[in-house]
DNA sequence: TTGTAGGCGTTATCAA
DNA sequence: TTGATAACGCCTACAA
């Protein structure tokens, strides 16, 4: 296959490479005739300029890496939307990687992107391990965190205030009237879990309710079926509540299911609410009032904060919360 | 800041940068104790080989592009995800961008991605312009168009068949015993729609049921909400049909809600089938007995034709069709 | 086993 | 307004 150079375009127009680089960049001094030439022979020759040997010299890609934790998680989709937004106007490309939470794999990643010189890396961590974080920090690398909860402090960070959330939703329900709350969590060794709970906690103690530790249930696997299942069992015994909140949308899908299947009614009998505003919850046979992540918020924030530590000079770290929204259906 | 090259490396080893060329890219002709030392050194400086050097020299990139028409579809995270785990796998990295549906957009990212010099791209084009493939034709980029329908020839081509999915679907509800079926089709200047509508009538046709023009209704807007009010004013009136078949999920979770309001039961009277197997069939409150598209597949096939394409020698332009799935569930 | 020379395609610098 | 030269970091080919 024969390779068109700006060497080849400046033979066939009788000019230096260089006149062809002024052309190609737009340069102001070369000579209108001059330029109309060159034009011409690399329309009629198909060269396109290698960004390559460009980046080379110049030490900027103008590529990203993004590196998620599960690229089948239709959440990815919003932020990594929200990240192109910003990028795309600002002409960089995003390489995608997928660490599929293994920790290997994540490694791999962010070596392989530090290779390719990437300008900057977004990435969602898979577990708290430093050491890659000092490999980009020991290559200089500009990189962001995002989504997963880290307690370091010592790197640029952002996500959403869960404990915000869920106090939110917890308080909807009780400005609703309801003070008996069926909490349905998370699995407790999930960081995301715990915030959550506190929030809930938070909201039942700022309103002057006493915490129940019989109403507060861990859902081990949280996802709709399991979550029937608990609920069906809980249902079928005397209860006291009139109200649950829950850890995401897929366990009060499942709750919902249930509640329906016994004849009795939501909101009327029992309200609930959900988290994270999946699809599915505006779609549900009852709609579904939940907490809203601003996930393609997130994306854009995060891709803003990474070009201001590409482009702009050295500033401390910053930690930023993105604060949910309470998004009221049918369901309470 | 202080950049470490392979010369760098070299000269605290006291050696030439070609022996560290060698030591890194794991050549067999090195003096154990050299490699040693340099392997120190390289360590120690945190020399991190520069692959758009190697790019330029070598001509490859190990990097591919893929053009999606839309980003926030969650139906693209499958296909990517299965793209991703062919590609991973032989070391590739993904360029990922978003038309958005917008064919200057595509066009940029055409451009974009050969000057990068990707070894590869896979793309939904947006429309059925020729120019864009005949750029990528002119450039010699190896490329794989997916998705979209297309009647070009002349380019390989993966996408779904689509009219066997639909033919299955129909055929399914009459195996159920249902002869009167009101088929919702999408909108008919969508070529999707057609292929879909097409397929439904065949297996009419095929167990000698007359296609009756007026159990079939185009929904203009294919979501939900809309689907919701049509099928509504239709079981306001007296209707004439035992099944409904739709164009997609959307409007098959419209017309279950707006039956099940009516009080009259899923399936018994009246059977519902969707299609795409969207997250959301599975959850429903009547699971949806629906038709899956193997995105995931698709992905997958996708990137493996690619890489025939790269690595192995011209041949003849392939257009695969995959076949979808029917999933049974609780509505039909 | 190791070193030298040249080139991949581009651009910055300086000279003409 | 244009050209020559060198350099970006690496690798291949050849020489030592």
């Amino acid at each position: 296959m024969f390779k068109v150079t700006q060497y080849i375009v400046a033979e066939k127009a009788g000019v230096s490479a260089n006149t062809v680089s002024r052309v190609v960049n737009n340069k102001p001094d070369v000579n209108p005739k001059t330029r109309k030439r060159i034009l011409k022979i690399i329309n009629k020759l198909n060269y396109t300029p290698n960004l390559l040997a460009k980046s080379l010299k110049s030490g900027k890609t103008k590529t990203i890496g993004v590196i998620v934790s599960n690229l089948n998680n239709p959440f990815f989709n919003q932020v990594l939307s929200g990240i192109d937004e910003i990028l795309n106007g600002k002409q960089y490309n995003i390489i995608i990687c997928n660490s599929n939470n293994d920790y290997n794999r994540e490694e791999k990643a962010i070596v392989t992107l530090i290779q390719k010189r990437v300008d900057g890396i977004l990435i969602t961590p898979v577990e708290e391990k430093s050491l890659d974080f000092t490999y980009m920090k020991k290559t200089k690398v500009p990189f962001v965190l995002f989504m997963s909860h880290f307690k370091t402090t010592n790197t640029d960070y952002i996500g959403f205030n869960d404990k915000i959330g869920s106090f939110q939703a917890t308080q909807h329900l009780i400005s609703r009237g309801h003070r008996k709350i069926l909490y349905l969590g998370g699995p407790s060794y999930f960081s995301l879990a715990k915030e959550r709970l506190y929030g809930h906690k938070k909201a039942l103690v700022t309103h002057g309710i006493k915490a129940d530790q019989k109403l507060i249930k861990e859902i081990v696997n949280p996802n709709m079926e399991e979550s029937y299942k608990i609920v069906n069992q809980i249902l079928s015994k005397e209860f006291d509540f009139t109200a649950i909140a829950t850890f995401n949308d897929y366990i009060a899908m499942g709750t919902l299911k249930a509640i329906l299947e016994r004849n009795l009614k939501v909101p009327e009998d029992i309200a609930i609410i959900g988290y994270d505003d999946i699809e599915f919850a505006s779609l549900s046979i009852v709609p579904l009032t939940t907490i809203r992540l601003p996930k393609y918020l997130l994306g854009k924030k995060a891709a803003e904060l990474l070009l201001t530590k590409i482009t702009g000079r050295k500033r401390k770290y910053q930690r930023i919360f993105l604060e949910p929204n309470l998004i009221i259906r049918s369901s309470t």
